[in-house]
RNA sequence: GCCCAGAUGGUGGAAUUGGUAGACACGAGGGACUUAAAAUCCCUUGGCCAGUGAUGGCCGUACGGGUUCGAUUCCCGUUCCGGGCACCA
């Protein structure tokens, strides 16, 4: 019987959507176990090969653990808001909504086809407004909660509320955007108004006036994981640093629970490394400093962060960040001419400009600091290499010991003090830290310091200052993330909107049981005239706060009647907590019912790529924390075990077309002409060799195409790139599975490589794959009959099936897929040498290789006589005792040299062995005249015998 | 500059974590069946050398050292490729 994979899997595929054989329910008799991937957004392109590498391994993973008895959460739904949707919708008028409807139908169809064991009756769409009303109801509860660092915890706001009222900011341990210092009384003798500002300054989705990315051509703010090099992620266009009123989230108030969660849970080390760097904690202290203004001292004073709090005597001048508060207030009258000069010039400076040219540019205030340690006054700098937003905007140069620091003094001619033993700062300055300490003044010599830093180390040195600045009160101690809060407004259209009103321009949260607050219809998808964004278009936006609904915007009277929120939210504001609602996606009462949530707990195995290490998987772990502090998510971090698959890239085709002719070369002739190399659409090569036919037809400029040949066929050249359209490589898995089927594509997907390497696709290879099915198949019939026995098997025959199932229990737990492909082809060769047709054999067969090739599977097992799913069979147990032998061949080696192998009795001591080598019974020749130094028996492997 | 992960045949990649390097597959070459093609099956396939031959020898896991009876695997140094962070004080 032929192997009719186009009826088979279209026959499973009906079965299971009948049959319901992938719908799952709470089960509290069964262990859960939750597999995850990356939900995918629907762009209007389609999947290519590349795209269900990770579902397949998660699909088999899902498959395997169903067969070992678990309880398996496998869902898949879509991150249906994003920029493109919304571009076509400018271009074309066409609604986001259809596009991305239709773009997901189509995603369905090619899923659909290579058979998931996806539960899609827990499908969830971040566009509908019964899954966005969790991300508004989320972002509200940020709202309403501050973050306390002595609990380290998310707490309601009137807990903080409270404690101003009974002692203002005093003893408050809380995260903020600034450090605010009033009374009780104070506090009570604000206004509603005044106190909404003030509680702003702590809240976790915060209104925040801050430094944005913004990009004038997409027209919106972009977080910094969405800028790479100074443009957008997206599009590449140019982003300009511009001082906006922003929603935040505080994401910087769980940065050490969001660094300490890393240990605890299963990534890989680079991807741990990468959001470690992304973090960026850095233990340092903060010092005051006092000014001394045209040599007159002040009572003004400013503080700096240090990691190097050993270098203060290398100090030789100050430097403040151009956008800090400082400069204002430190440039002298004398200066500012020349401050503002500078100021202007910084200000029309962008982000990019600032990575590509490294300029020391920089202006002098006027003022001076003096070194609380020396007594020294120091020029105060302002210059565009210290940073605004990290540590207080302002830092103490120690030019010996700090390379940026020295160039600033070399372009400026300021002094270079070096404070390390033997360390040479004529060229280049000593950043390293180690050495030994020198130049600090002997105790008792300055007024201000009764101990010496010479003779230590400098690691010593930090940790004696730091004591010395803390019992002083000269500064704290303090560690600084470079983590920052994320931008949480959009200016665009397709996106979650936020369940905002303004009253007295202060943001009112609409009532919880009011949520969703469903995106409007607008009747463009651009911004207004006056520069608002794209909601700014819609008619009916405004909330009537006396019959709680959506009213015109027309009826706004601000007494009733508040205009709404015109931002709406990022796209990681739904991929967030998407995990949580697969759990219970239809539930209108809450994100997840609690039973849901105890039961499915987190998600054991998470699969995508590592593209989302600094977005999606910080945003999410964030959330998830928040939600923990809540007592809605159980787990403090939601992804247990992460697999990052590589991403495929496309093989490209070359012709090679003789300058200015119509004439094109075969490569291996192409050297003796002057050619340019064209891609070539993939789909008309095989293997490298070009179907001339269908390239004349391909392109009308090609018609008349004329070829130099080599044995008759053009060959291409190739190359690894990106899997684009524009490189004409992409491969569309629906031509695959039309050719070989899905079982084939998925073996083969899973053969390339290992699922966390970057690999090229090449369809050339999938022959083999293939043909491994067909063989796998004919184990099972004999010409036209299906040809299974009830014999008892042979100790060949269990011994093949048994180092199959170790070998596959084992890869699967470690994702080695690549692995078990190859243990699958061994046992079937071998199994079909041996004539095998026993049911005791083949039908572990079927079940082993159920997750890999489910469709092939099923049919096989149905026609073992079986009536329910493959998915509800037993994965097979290893036996050791079938692969117990009588003898062991042991590998004899002198010195290392493997010689020859001999037999033993399996049961053999070590004992015997070594007598039998040093009796010389086993190799005189060899070890004639030779004298036995040692005999080194490695177990059922070999004996080394040692000879002088 | 700092951090992380890599480098194995013509190609994708194996190697029980220190024990016969190159499994398996592709590609290539040869053969069988066939009028022919497709399909299928069999043999060869890291390099060099010796032999009619079975076979034997030497070299070989980016490069140079080291530890070990034995190193693709562990250690030190170098080169190259990939990824992350980057005026973060």
């Amino acid at each position: 019987m032929e192997y009719n994979f186009r009826d088979i899997e279209q026959k499973w595929h009906q079965r299971w959507v009948a049959m319901q054989t992938y719908k799952v329910t709470e089960d509290e008799t069964r262990k859960k176990f939750y597999v995850l991937n990356m939900f995918p957004y629907p762009s209007g392109a389609g999947l290519h090969v590349g795209h269900p590498l990770g579902y397949i391994a998660s699909d088999i993973y899902a498959r395997y653990k169903r067969l070992q008895g678990f309880n398996v959460l496998n869902p898949m739904g879509y991150d249906a808001y994003g920029l493109p949707a919304e571009q076509y919708a400018i271009q074309t008028g066409q609604h986001p909504a259809i596009t991305t409807e239709d773009n997901i139908n189509r995603y369905r169809e090619q899923l659909d086809k290579i058979g998931f064991s996806f539960d899609w009756s827990r499908e969830v769409r971040t566009c509908e407004p019964g899954y966005y009303h969790w991300t508004q109801w989320a972002f509200q509860k940020m709202f309403g909660s501050f973050y306390c660092n002595k609990c380290q915890s998310a707490q309601p706001i009137e807990e903080l509320i409270k404690h101003f009222e009974k002692e203002g900011t005093a003893d408050l341990d809380v995260a903020q955007s600034e450090e605010l210092s009033f009374t009780a009384e104070a506090w009570k003798a604000m206004s509603d108004v005044e106190k909404q500002q003030v509680l702003m300054n702590y809240r976790i989705a915060y209104l925040g006036e801050t430094m944005v990315n913004w990009c004038p051509q997409l027209g919106t703010v972009l977080a910094n994981d969405e800028v790479v090099d100074g443009v957008s992620e997206r599009g590449g266009y140019p982003v300009v640093q511009k001082k906006m009123k922003q929603w935040c989230l505080r994401v910087s108030a769980y940065a050490q629970r969001l660094l300490d969660g890393l240990e605890t849970i299963d990534w890989t080390e680079s991807l741990k490394e990468t959001q470690r760097n992304w973090i960026g904690r850095s233990e340092g202290a903060e010092i005051a400093f006092k000014v001394k203004s045209d040599g007159v001292k002040s009572e003004k004073s400013f503080t700096i962060f240090t990691t190097r709090a050993d270098t203060m005597f290398g100090v030789t001048f100050m430097v403040l960040a151009p956008e800090s508060e400082l400069v204002k207030e430190l440039t002298t009258p004398e200066q500012k001419a020349a401050v503002d000069e500078y100021l202007a010039y910084v200000k029309k400076r962008t982000e990019r400009d600032r990575i590509s040219d490294r300029k020391v540019t920089g202006v002098f205030s006027g003022s001076y600091a003096i070194n609380p340690f020396t007594g020294e006054t120091n020029p105060i700098w302002i210059s565009e290499y210290v940073l605004a937003g990290y540590g207080t905007g302002a830092i103490m140069a120690v030019p010996a010991h700090d390379s940026r620091d020295y160039a600033f003094a070399k372009h400026f001619n300021l002094p270079i003090v070096p404070l390390v033993e033997g360390c040479d700062v004529s060229e280049e300055s000593f950043d390293a830290k180690e050495g030994i300490v020198c130049n600090s003044p002997k105790a008792g010599v300055t007024p201000y310091i009764d101990f010496s830093l010479n003779g230590l180390t400098i690691k010593e040195a930090i940790a004696a200052t730091k004591k010395y600045v803390k019992e002083q009160g000269l500064g704290r101690v303090k560690v600084n993330y470079r983590l920052r809060d994320a931008i949480f407004s959009r200016q665009r259209y397709w996106g979650e909107p936020f369940p905002v009103y303004y009253k007295d321009g202060m943001p009112q949260m609409i009532p919880e049981e009011c949520l969703p607050l469903e995106l409007p219809e607008v009747d463009k998808f651009l911004p207004t005239e006056t520069g608002e964004p794209p909601l700014g278009n819609a008619k009916k936006w405004a909330w009537n706060t006396k019959t709680n609904n959506v009213v015109d915007c027309s009826a706004i009277d601000h007494e009733t009647v508040f205009p709404l929120e015109l931002n709406t939210m990022p796209g990681f504001a739904g991929s967030s907590a998407y995990y949580l609602r697969y759990m219970d996606p239809h539930n209108d009462q809450a994100l997840v019912s609690d039973k849901a949530d105890e039961y499915w707990q987190n998600v054991d195995l998470y699969v995508g790529g590592s593209e989302h290490a600094t977005g999606h998987l910080i945003y999410s772990r964030f959330w998830n924390k928040f939600l923990f502090d809540l007592g809605i998510s159980r787990k403090e971090e939601p992804f247990q075990k992460l697999v990052n698959q590589g991403m495929i890239q496309g093989r490209s085709n070359f012709v090679y077309r003789i300058k200015d002719t119509n004439t094109f070369v075969s490569l291996n002739l192409k050297d003796q002409y002057d050619v340019t190399p064209l891609h070539v659409d993939v789909n008309i090569v095989s293997g490298d060799v070009l179907d001339i036919e269908a390239f004349k037809a391909w392109r009308p400029e090609y018609a008349s195409a004329e070829f130099i040949l080599e044995d008759g066929k053009y060959i291409c050249g190739w190359a690894v790139e990106k899997m684009s359209k524009s490189m004409f490589n992409v491969v569309n898995p629906d031509m695959i599975v039309e050719k070989f089927g899905a079982d084939t594509l998925r073996l083969y997907e899973m053969f390339l490589g290992p699922v966390e390497q970057a690999k090229p696709w090449d369809t050339n290879g999938i022959d083999g794959s293939h043909r491994f099915l067909k063989k796998f198949w004919n184990m099972f019939w004999n010409k036209e009959d299906f040809a299974v026995t009830d014999e008892e098997p042979t100790k060949e025959e269990l011994k093949a099936l048994h180092k199959l199932i170790k070998k596959v229990t084992e890869d699967i737990e470690v994702f080695s897929y690549n692995t078990s492909i190859p243990a699958f082809m061994i046992a079937t060769n071998e199994l079909t040498s041996l004539k095998c047709n026993k049911r005791a054999i083949l039908e572990p067969m079927v079940v082993l290789i159920a997750p890999f090739a489910p469709h092939i599977a099923e049919e096989l097992w149905e026609k073992l006589g079986h009536n329910t799913s493959v998915c509800d069979a037993q994965w097979p147990k290893f036996e050791e005792k079938y692969l117990v032998e009588d003898t062991v061949k042991m590998m004899v080696a002198f010195n290392g040299k493997t010689r020859f192998g001999i037999d033993f009795p399996a049961d053999a001591d070590n004992a015997t062995i070594e007598a039998a080598a040093r009796g010389h019974e086993l190799t005189p020749k060899y070890l004639e005249g030779k004298q036995i130094v040692k005999v080194i028996i490695v177990p059922k492997r070999m004996i080394n015998i040692v000879v002088k």
